[in-house]
RNA sequence: GGAAGGGUGGAUGAGUGGUUUAAAUCGCACGCCUGGAAAGCGUGUUCAGGUUUUAUGGCCUGACGCGGGUUCGAAUCCCGCCCCUUCCGCCA
């Protein structure tokens, strides 16, 4: 959410930012809704104080054993008149927070301005391509060689889902595990187990809610609370701090948890329809920074570093871009992602998306901190991708194939695999 | 799932319809005292919002788990829900 009073001070500044992540600001009923609110709530409080004194009138006239009946009428009056005020006050007050609700994040200056992904900024390229002597195979051929089993996912779940067995589900695992370690031990980070079964107030206070309801698989809990799972551990790592006033000295907390991540992909139909790329369930490592306002930035491109030296370890080739100011996620100020080289595809694809969301979830979150003012100020908060799971396997299968079809396991991750160093084909 | 008890400022905790402006104690901050400290004494110490002010601030409204209701007036009475504790049941 917006900081509301930037809307009652700086109102075109805000439509114009927001025009150039192609959210439409409705000036005229903001400020309409606005005004009304004032008057509501000027009237409002005039009338509760009134009724409130003369309250008080009655309760000092029957101790003293007088008669009361003639304030008694008067407040009657100004009573029900309250009672009204204060329902519509109710209702312009969630009219305009509903519309806050609505509105993406402020992008930072150096934010590029453009409407799509074809105005992202590439900021480095790392890495050296390999070159193959041979046809090189997508990870779904490989991985059919290997343990990769679509056809049981299937029947068991539908599309968008996979099985793996044997080798394959190892080095599903080891590369959970390595990169947790790393986050762990090199990057210090706290390790989280985190409920994947979240509620409505935590997906609003991380922005999932109530925007985008439908990219999220909801559970029945009881007649009247439904529970979501979760899309990314970032929702429930980031809602660690809600409602919480935490102590300066405390900052920055860096939490880190690997857990599935479930999204009904409802509006990507068509899309990356062939192998693990977009699934309803996938694995991730999530980073996530609580800072002061004033570290945020610094934190950005630490987390960039950390994401990376995960990629480096790996030995995969990779770009980082900075989005555009209109393909950037809704609670983002700005955004970095990394793309890691996929040879079948001769390109680079999408491995871990990185963000400060400045106080945009904070300010949803009441999750503050106390300055050395004494003051409680929004704190800001940072999530990334370090990494996911599965793209960063189907990168390592493809990346690291042979004429043979075997994949030779990169050399971080071997002590996690008993060893070995090779995942052998059934070619 | 069943039964009982509970949820009040940073902490403990009093408060069963009206001078509650939420007592008291502890903690914390500042001041006095002191060579310095402790003790003692004094003062202060929640949050959100509105309005006004150059500003410190002033005035006002709301908040006692959450949401409704009754009432001129609710921390207090009524209804629904959530959470915690203990016991029972089930379960890994």
């Amino acid at each position: 959410m917006i900081d509301i009073n930037l809307l009652r001070t700086h109102l075109q500044d805000v439509v114009t930012s927001l025009k150039t992540r192609g959210f439409v600001f409705d000036n005229q009923f903001f400020l309409e809704i606005e005004s009304k609110r004032k008057n509501i709530q000027i009237k409002t409080q005039e009338v509760q104080q009134e009724r409130n004194s003369l309250s008080k009138e009655i309760g000092i006239l029957k101790s003293k054993g007088e008669d009361a009946s003639q304030t008694l009428e008067k407040v009657a009056q100004i009573s029900s008149l309250s009672k009204q005020l204060e329902s519509d006050l109710n209702e312009v007050q969630e009219l305009l927070t509903n519309y806050l609700l609505q509105i993406p994040n402020l992008p930072h200056s150096s934010v590029p301005v453009g409407s799509d992904e074809k105005s992202n900024v590439i900021v480095k390229t790392e890495g050296k391509i390999k070159s193959y002597d041979f046809p090189v195979m997508d990870h779904v051929d490989i991985g059919e060689l290997i343990g990769l089993d679509f056809e049981v996912s299937t029947k068991i779940s539908g599309s968008r889902f996979s099985l793996m067995k044997g080798d394959l589900a190892r080095l599903h695992r080891a590369i959970g595990q390595f990169m947790l370690d790393m986050h762990t031990e090199n990057h210090g980070y706290t390790e989280c187990y985190t409920p994947y079964l979240v509620n409505d107030q935590s997906l609003l206070g991380t922005g999932q809610l109530p925007k985008f309801g439908d990219d999220l698989f909801m559970t029945k809990k009881s007649d009247n609370e439904n529970l979501y799972l979760i899309p990314t551990s970032e929702v429930p790592l980031t809602n660690t701090v809600r409602d919480l006033i935490i102590s300066e000295d405390d900052l920055p907390i860096k939490l880190t948890a690997h857990t599935p991540c479930f999204r009904s992909e409802a509006g990507s139909y068509g899309k990356d329809t062939r192998g693990m790329i977009r699934q309803h369930q996938f694995d991730k490592v999530e980073m996530v920074q609580i800072t002061k306002p004033e570290d945020s930035y610094k934190a950005l491109e630490e987390m960039l570093g950390h994401a990376e030296n995960i990629l480096n370890e790996l030995e995969l080739p990779y770009q980082v871009v900075t989005l555009s100011s209109g393909d950037m996620g809704f609670g983002a100020a700005k955004t970095y992602d990394i793309e890691v080289w996929l040879p079948s595809q001769n390109q680079y694809r999408e491995i871990s998306s990185i963000s400060n969301c400045e106080s945009f979830q904070a300010r949803r979150l009441k999750a503050r901190y106390k300055n050395h003012d004494g003051k409680n100020e929004l704190v800001h908060t940072l999530n990334g991708s370090g990494l996911a799971v599965g793209r960063t396997m189907v990168a390592i299968l493809e990346n690291n194939q042979d004429k043979n079809g075997n994949v030779h396991i990169p050399r971080v991750l071997q002590k996690y695999m008993a060893g070995k160093e090779i995942i052998y084909s059934k070619k």
